[in-house]
DNA sequence: CTGAAAGCGCTTACAG
DNA sequence: CTGAAAGCGCTTACAG
């Protein structure tokens, strides 16, 4: 059987409770004390059983990661930041995956008994489910939370990309889109038709292009724009993400187009491999462990100060000018 | 304040035992006790308290995953399969990046008031660190320590990848290999020799190129190989990762050489992107998914069962043919 | 089938 | 500076 500190209290002969300040508030304790204590600790083997202290103190020690798809890299490096900071802090990650939970066991998850605060990353979750404790909400947020959120400037971002291809001079420009209703999506989508009406271009439907973010619907998009005729066809591709513009590049690459030759290729989030592949891709860099790191320390300021302040936390995109983009093609 | 057990037995007019019964052994308690109870439990809005439950039962509800690097895509999806099994179990699923936990942090982590179990991707941690909760091993494994392991036959994947340049009439075959010491390197290293061996070749020092599966680590890897006499270099590279064969691959490309017109390139995981990228890369797949679910099955079967069954658990590989290998250049 | 009571292993007012 | 005692919110032998 694992020493409890009553063990520990009998072999120093002093009371649990000194024992406890002994070890969590030694300030509390003579010094003489406090010896006597670390060396039946050191005798006993004794650790403090954390369940049983958290219990006391009515916390669980634990912060829970709402991911909307732990199987997708985009999110690894995410949660590493939040990780480095919520270790030294003393709490533990805890994770779930939305997906493969349904509205009822999210309800349960997000339950100050098993966490004592919650970091979403996924914006699509109904508001009620989180109100229950404490919540950060990083790079895509619940429209109807009231919390606050750590997250670039999307709209301003694709902006941005859409800004460079036309100082490369291009006029036919497209957009692959993300899933509906999604608000990073909505909000690239914007940014875009933003940069090109103030030049006097629009959006039109045909240079609009369905996606997921995934690698297969940037693959779809591109055996969309191989379909359409090669002198009306955008020459300059904003995709919502590098995922998508990889299966894009991929795909074009494939049929004998060559990037930036016949197409420049911008991305957005800027994933490892994309500056490895060949060409290597333009895109929106978007500080990915940053985020994760701000929105754990975010969290943790609530959690300890308890302060309620709400302000967004909005960080800084960079434009990585790689190979995939260059002037169009002459017509 | 949020009502407690004692809350509902008053509404409900029965004792706490009896509340406790009718919530979690419901076939203990007679039909209309239990309907009263449930009416009581509705009318307070009780929630269980999972913390009060899992000390007085003495267990934590978690199973902690320790990965080398959260950072990695590559663990992405591993977790995402321990996670498809962990959440409808019951369990929470914690985890902790090694690299960011020194060895005395480690030990905190791997401590039954923390965790029910372990599940253990970092060959690299120290044995005695992990002997104080079950664990298995997934991918990787500390070869000291006596416990499952979930893993691919990684000798044997490698044969197969150099089996496969040979069939294609390669001689001059080279390998990548991944960190000295892990044990996954190793063991894909002494298949690539076993292979060549057994067809009276051999992989002499300057086609053994290091690495430690990482992009850079690929590219340095290219940067060697690019220097070498084009006569006497390798015309297919077989390389420990899918990374550091995007890696090599994309800088080889960048100083003008053809995939595979020129060198024929194989990686090993089968890590999405690949697929995509141009030319898509042929490469041993690993189903890190299953691989994830297998794990946490095994480690719930060792926390409820309580059997110890230690026998390995080995999961087919399968050679993913692609693009990026084919016959060598006529010399 | 149900209840009174002990206890999981800690922490923390309170009193001295 | 230290101890006795209550209590965090549950569950579970034990007795009836």
């Amino acid at each position: 059987m694992r020493p409890r500190i009553s063990d520990v209290a009998r072999v120093a002969g002093v009371s649990t409770a000194t024992v406890s300040r002994a070890l969590s508030q030694p300030e509390l304790v003579s010094e003489e004390t406090r010896a006597l204590v670390l060396q039946a600790v050191e005798k006993t083997g004794y650790r403090l059983n954390l369940a049983a202290r958290n219990l006391r103190q009515n916390r669980t020690g634990g912060v829970l990661a709402l991911v909307p798809n732990l199987a997708n890299p985009f999110f690894a490096q995410i949660l590493s930041g939040i990780a480095e900071v919520l270790g030294p802090a003393g709490y533990n990650l805890l994770v779930a995956d939305t997906r493969i939970t349904d509205p009822d066991t999210l309800l349960e998850y997000a339950e100050p008994s098993r966490a004592d605060g919650l970091i979403v990353l996924d914006g699509g979750l109904p508001a009620e489910a989180l109100r229950r404790v404490p919540v950060v909400m990083a790079c895509e947020w619940v429209p109807a939370l009231q919390a606050p959120r750590v997250k670039i400037d999307n709209r301003a971002a694709a902006r941005q990309a859409i800004a460079h291809l036309m100082a490369l001079g291009h006029r036919r420009i497209g957009h692959v889109r993300g899933p509906r209703g999604n608000v990073l999506a909505e909000a690239r989508l914007a940014g875009t038709r933003e940069a090109l009406e103030e030049q006097g271009l629009c959006l039109d439907a045909a240079s609009l292009y369905p996606g997921d973010f995934s690698l297969a619907s940037g693959r779809e998009a591109a055996l969309i724009w191989l379909r359409q005729d090669p002198g009306l066809r955008p020459t300059g591709v904003f995709l919502a993400s590098d995922e998508m513009a990889c299966g894009f590049m991929g795909e074009v690459q494939r049929q004998g187009i060559a990037v930036p030759g016949d197409v420049s290729v911008i991305g957005f989030d800027d994933i490892e491999l994309i500056a490895h592949i060949s060409p290597p891709l333009t895109t929106i860099r978007q500080p990915r462990a940053e985020i994760g790191r701000l929105a754990a320390r975010r969290l943790l300021r609530s959690l300890e100060g308890g302060e309620a302040a709400c302000e967004d936390e909005l960080l800084p995109v960079e434009l990585v000018l790689r190979a995939s983009t260059a002037v169009p093609p002459r017509a």
